[in-house]
DNA sequence: AAAATTCCGTTGCAGGCGCAACGAAATTTG
DNA sequence: CAAATTTCGTTGCGCCTGCAACGGAATTTT
């Protein structure tokens, strides 16, 4: 119940919403929590998303079932993360993705018009809802134009050293990275073996330096 | 002048607005026009955003000068195109890219501030306009992400294959691409001679047919 | 219409990379 | 602690693909 409250605290989308307004808030905009068991969709293929889903508890997977029949994971969702809104923001009649649930769960759907058009009683904190929306979506935005760029490299070492490079413009020369090597040869579209092996020359060319996921540049 | 306002007429910002009321909106916004002369910035790296971007006239470059020094081109705007409006939204403090113009040409710049908060007296299109601007940040993030898909595919084959079958899924098995050989190999991230390559092996398996940029899927 | 320029297909080559298989190391489980 | 499982590095093989170069076709320019 209140582990809830502690969940949206942490959500993007409330972010600069008092946690005292929070509930209120979520009544006026018509929030339902919805236990969602193990397998079971929260958005189909083929539907329009009408709500934006917040992740309480639980795993929850992003799939795209292919012509070809093949399934794709596009995402694993954790509490506090969400799915939808842009599907909702753009008004797609049919969905290309799923949502189901990897184990039981529960999620918040929220009517995505009651985000859009603010209700009667003026909640004071509509207009930071939609700011926050519009943030999460074009953050989103650049995170996508990044790994886009770092995608149209044509060679592992171009791939990998651009993402280290990004990285280490955050972190500094020395640095962890939040993959582990499979998570990083998915992040970056190439083969396992072949990128432990770009990595290995890159060390021996005294290009770069690391130790498990904590890396350097020289 | 009334280029203008034709012009205008076709900006996604500006959807649902009808074109009479625009230029009193458009006053509203604080809307500026400014005359850019070729190679001079529109937005410098480094800078930070405050203005969404529309093209009245010319032809403007968005460049990325990466650490080695190389500039590349991440895309090229006409008139109607806008710019900066992920930044905006994001709050970016450094901006990534430069906007530069190709040739001589003007913009619109809006002050961003100005969109979020709407002005005391109630302009109606206000909410239309931040509609818009989720909807048009919501379709460029679905688009964004079609096309990491595509390029996480390994292979030239996959990648074509991929993105054919996506826009016969749109237009049916026979139909036109809006890219010139080389375009599309710039827009799969692989080499333009690979392509054909690929292409002409493709062909030669019976699975696609084409002849310049009409395709066919057998 | 000729010349020039751009676009595109073809091909040889060499290196890159996916793939599969194996083994070591690390982590988890019992 | 042993066994089992997962993670990761290594390597051989063979195809894929980037690269460069060339020539023809198509388009534009003069």
């Amino acid at each position: 119940m209140d582990s809830y409250t502690e969940v949206m605290g942490s959500v993007e989308l409330f972010r600069g919403v008092e946690a005292a307004h929070l509930r209120a808030m979520l009544q006026c905009l018509g929030a339902k929590t919805v236990a969602v068991s193990k397998d079971q969709y929260v958005l189909a293929a083929g539907d329009k998303a009408e709500h934006v889903g917040i992740v309480l508890e639980g795993r929850f997977l992003v799939v795209r079932d292919d012509i070809d029949g093949e399934r794709s994971l596009l995402a694993t969702l954790s509490p506090g993360d969400f799915f939808a809104e842009a599907l909702c923001c753009a008004a797609v009649a049919e969905s290309p993705v799923s949502v189901l649930a990897d184990a039981d769960g529960t999620v918040m759907l929220l009517p995505f018009q009651r985000i859009l058009h603010t209700c009667t009683s003026a909640c004071g904190h509509h207009s930071r809802l939609l700011e926050n929306m519009l943030a999460i979506l074009a953050s989103k935005n650049l995170l996508f134009q990044d790994r886009m760029e770092l995608l149209s490299q044509k060679s592992i070492r171009r791939r990998v050293m651009r993402y280290l490079e990004s990285v280490a413009a955050q972190k500094g020369r020395e640095f962890s990275i939040p993959f582990s090597r499979e998570e990083l040869a998915d992040f970056l579209a190439v083969d396992r073996s072949a990128l432990s092996r770009e990595l290995a020359r890159l060390k021996a060319e005294g290009h770069i330096d690391y130790w498990k996921n904590v890396f350097k540049l020289l």
